[in-house]
DNA sequence: ACGGGGCCAGTGGTCGGACCAGCGATGGCC
DNA sequence: GGCCATCGCTGGTCCGACCACTGGCCCCGT
């Protein structure tokens, strides 16, 4: 079962303690190590590279993307039954977002900003709980892009919503993410407030970058 | 490449009229009819499985879940021809199209550079014939958006695609345009032939708020 | 001494064949 | 007539070989 390997393999990930950007070992070392067949583990690397976890270049070798614990199991069930392309989709929420965040710093009405403030409160409020703060991250990109006033906007970034809402989750279940993450938005909130798009448009790309795919270097 | 194992696997879904519940002939068949060794063939099938778009029986066979059309563009279609001229859809439209010359550096192939450069010498032809042009400004995004290579933000510009073209025709009909359109086309084949991602995504965000006389972002 | 170009080891990608394992239906045996 | 073994079909795994791409090393020419 490639679950299994998929398995072995973030196990091996954990141990060795390799973080986002490192190479692991040669196919063959690797379907060695974890004591099965090359045929095998290339099925579990193709499932792990469809969700994003890793990189695999011709010639040059496998790269770890994200952290192994990103994906948690319940989300690994998701996965089989939406429609991911991880890479692709978090390129396209990410450049769709930082539009959403620069139309609302030239357009947001105070209702708006009322709403972000909001939001920012509620996220701040479940991190303290302990929780994800998922709820607060769903209000706040809501909030930004209801400001934005762009009827196509609103509609495409519906149309993605529910694969970007795994990366959303995957994201916040990282150590330290939530955190980081309500650290963002008050940096977007800032610069809407005093209606600084290309500032607004760069911070929301930059905080989306940290939660998408990493590209290890070349 | 398993993406053009997919790929024949979709065609092969759509000529046989194929619809979700429906079972897929064997490995081995379907192997020997598309032409590729069992092994690809497990390869792109584990991948759709993970996407969800097929689901696999050990002793059974290999069932189709979803049809292979995807669910996104019937709705922004409606919208994006029903207000073409909507200020949101050259927003969307330059933000998307900006990710893919920042894509298309990143990943294009030496084939997609012909396409460009072929795109950028009919383009000229027909100015220098004394028309608009249209023809190769179409085909040039076209190949930019092919290099990027992304499928979800291939679908999204398909689905927004007959607003757009509006705007490129009035575009280009104003005196003076398909020589600056020819122009801008040659800097961004430029930025990415040397794979200057940030580069080629900016000027394309110029070139497109030049023409639609938008101004979304760098 | 320096630069460039060709060679080579290592890597992922593909292939074909063989065998194992789960499922269903068929047919013989009780 | 009913139960169960068997057989054929399916996907699942393994193996060994070869192909194609990458990058660095080394040798040769200047």
């Amino acid at each position: 079962m490639y679950a299994s390997v998929q398995a072995k393999l973030r196990a091996f990930v954990r141990q060795e303690n390799l973080g986002p950007g490192d190479r692991l070992p040669p196919e063959r070392q690797l379907a060695s190590q974890l004591a099965v067949s090359r045929t095998s583990l290339r099925q579990a690397l193709t499932a792990l590279r469809v969700e994003g976890l890793v990189d695999i270049r011709h010639g040059h070798g496998i790269f770890l993307l994200r952290a192994a614990d990103d994906t948690i199991p319940p989300i690994a069930a998701d996965l089989a039954t939406a429609h991911p392309e991880l890479p692709a989709l978090g390129e396209v929420r990410n450049a769709l977002e930082a539009l959403a965040a620069w139309g609302a710093a030239l357009r947001r009405g105070d209702d708006d900003l009322a709403a972000m403030v909001a939001a920012v409160r509620e996220m701040e409020q479940e991190v303290a709980d302990g929780t994800t703060g998922l709820r607060g991250d769903r209000a706040f990109h809501r909030a930004v892009l209801a400001a934005a006033c762009n009827e196509v906007l609103t509609m495409l970034l519906d149309a993605i919503e529910e694969g970007s809402e795994r990366i959303a989750r995957a994201s916040l279940s990282r150590p330290g993410q939530p955190e980081r993450s309500v650290a963002a938005h008050r940096l977007i909130l800032d610069a809407i407030l005093v209606r600084e798009a290309d500032l607004a448009r760069r911070l929301m790309s930059d905080h989306l970058e940290l939660t998408g795919a990493i590209s290890p270097p070349p």
